[in-house]
RNA sequence: GGCGCCGUACCCAAGUGGUAAGGGAGAGGUCUGCAAAACCUUUAUGCACCGGUUCGAAUCCGGUCGGCGCCUCCA
């Protein structure tokens, strides 16, 4: 299986080849951890975690390395706005390092209930102040840095390459200085790689370092971190399509310019998430976040099936008719899965050619740059194929739950699901009205058991129901 | 201003040179006490519009109109 990713350094497909056979090195961006993830967030992390198991599917070692940002940052270069861990505290009263861990506890109950598979390191900047001292010491001995105004500056005009990811124009760029406000900057893009000059009372989160009391700039985690983990060159870094400008291009530089080595080989950006509005924010008040969700009636899987349907480098735009429509696709889905199981089929061992062939399908639209609506239109086309045993079928739906993530595994067999009791004796007064010709009464259940999210069928073999999922 | 993207059926959404995947919704049929499910049939001679290239274009090129994202902490 030969994987090509989109690439946005060169902005195109490339085929995959690790630096190491065998193993693939990638690296997401994570949160920061001052808020609850909204859904536009967790697109982008089911899009990684799509990524992952296709590597791993393809048969390679995957270690993947994700950070947790529980520094607070500024919110911008320029030392106005607001330190958003800071601001996060003194609204509820918590400490930032409670915070932290609120947000991040919180994150992972999502990214689980998704089905994301945790990253096999989760590396929080907050323990990794030294790593990042110890780049920013490479970096000024190899003379990209310069102190001003109490802070380190990387000084962009020393790297070469800088902006190239993100087609940045130099000249435009230095155009731009004369109306730029921060006077400690030789060139506006240079960003802060070490703040030893808080202005903000009550800064808590603080490090001795060889230039001062403060704090890291919020580019350098990520290649300390990734570096640490990975090594100075690995294989993909991945995020969402915000980093390409700033982030990512200044990761790019501090990390190259410290170790003179190309750092990493395969950049895979997802596209947002958008709202009624357009961009999704967190500003707003009441954001869009999964508990939203589910308290809209929504089962997790929902939304990541929703997600599936759209390229991961498409823009989506989010509308709870859409979702709707997933979740009804999904039950379908999971209707069919149960009926398969039915009178203890299982999954056969080995998947013969007819089953195979959806497979390989599956297989090669998933390598094409992860394209899972195309993936997922050949599991329908498996699912109902009557042509294939049942067993083949669960077996080849199965191969392809292993990059989809859906769970269909775990899909009780038809008329196996546990039910409670008050419907089981509602399903039984029925047939006995049903016995009676009492159809009026009957109906009336139907409808009661409906809302329950029991659907009743009634066969010549007797009457069977499902839950939904 | 710089970078980039999109406009495909009633809805969501793939497809980037060879004649429109899939899902949701709707319609007809078989079945049923009625339903539901399942199965069969069905819903874009056309992919914003106008030109051009080509044997051939939703796909490439030019233009027009409309919509969007990033560039500032954000996925």
């Amino acid at each position: 299986m030969n994987i090509f990713l989109y690439n946005t350094m060169y902005r195109e497909l490339r085929e995959f080849k690790p630096l190491k056979d065998e193993e693939a090195g990638m690296y997401a961006c994570g949160p920061t951890v001052y808020n609850y993830a909204h859904v536009g967030n967790l697109r982008t992390y089911i899009f990684e975690d799509i990524l992952r198991r296709t590597l791993a599917y393809a048969g390679y070692r995957v270690t993947h390395v994700m950070n947790v940002t529980d520094v607070g940052h500024l919110t911008d270069d320029q030392d106005d706005g607001e330190d958003k861990m800071l601001k996060s505290s003194r609204e509820t009263g918590m400490s930032v390092w409670d915070i932290a861990e609120y947000y991040t506890k919180a994150f992972f109950k999502d990214t689980t209930r998704l089905n994301i598979l945790d990253p096999h390191v989760v590396c929080r900047a907050t323990e990794h102040i030294d790593d990042m001292i110890e780049l920013v010491k490479r970096l000024e001995k190899r003379g990209h840095t310069y102190e001003a105004g109490g802070n380190i500056y990387f000084s962009i005009d020393t790297f070469d390459q800088y902006g190239r990811m993100a087609n940045l124009n130099l000249e435009d760029l230095q155009s731009g200085a004369r109306i730029e406000v921060d006077q400690n900057k030789r060139n506006p893009k240079d960003f802060v790689l070490w703040f030893t000059k808080s202005k903000f009372e009550n800064q808590v989160m603080l490090w001795d370092s060889p230039w001062g009391k403060g704090y890291p700039g919020w580019h350098l985690e990520c290649s300390a971190m990734s570096m640490k983990y990975l090594g100075e060159q690995f294989d993909i870094h991945c995020g969402g399509t915000d980093h390409i400008s700033v982030h990512h291009t200044n990761e790019i530089a501090q990390s190259e310019a410290a170790t003179g080595k190309k750092w990493v080989r395969y950049w895979c950006h997802g596209e947002f998430l958008l709202d009624d509005t357009g961009k999704m924010s967190k500003s707003k008040g009441e954001f869009l976040t999964l508990d939203l969700l589910i308290k809209h009636g929504f089962d997790p899987l929902d939304y990541r099936y929703f997600c599936l349907g759209a390229h991961y480098r498409s823009q989506l735009r989010f509308s709870f008719q859409a979702l709707e429509q997933a979740k009804t696709s999904r039950n379908n889905l999971a209707a069919r899965i149960a009926e398969l199981k039915k009178d203890q089929v299982e999954a056969a061992d080995t998947l013969d050619a007819p089953a195979q062939a959806y497979v390989d399908r599956f297989e090669a639209h998933a390598a094409k740059d992860l394209n899972m609506p195309r993936s997922l239109s050949e599991l329908w086309g498996l699912v109902r194929d009557s042509s294939i045993a049942p067993a083949q079928r669960l077996a080849g739906c199965y191969r392809m739950d292993l990059i989809l993530g859906l769970s269909l595994k775990d899909i009780a067999p038809a008329g196996e699901e546990l039910l409670d009791e008050e419907s089981a004796s509602l399903i039984a007064e029925r047939e006995e009205a049903r016995k009676d010709k009492d159809f009026a009464k009957a109906d009336t259940i139907r409808d009661i058991l409906q809302k329950r999210g029991i659907d009743i069928k009634d066969t010549p073999s007797g009457t069977v129901w499902r839950k939904r999922v």
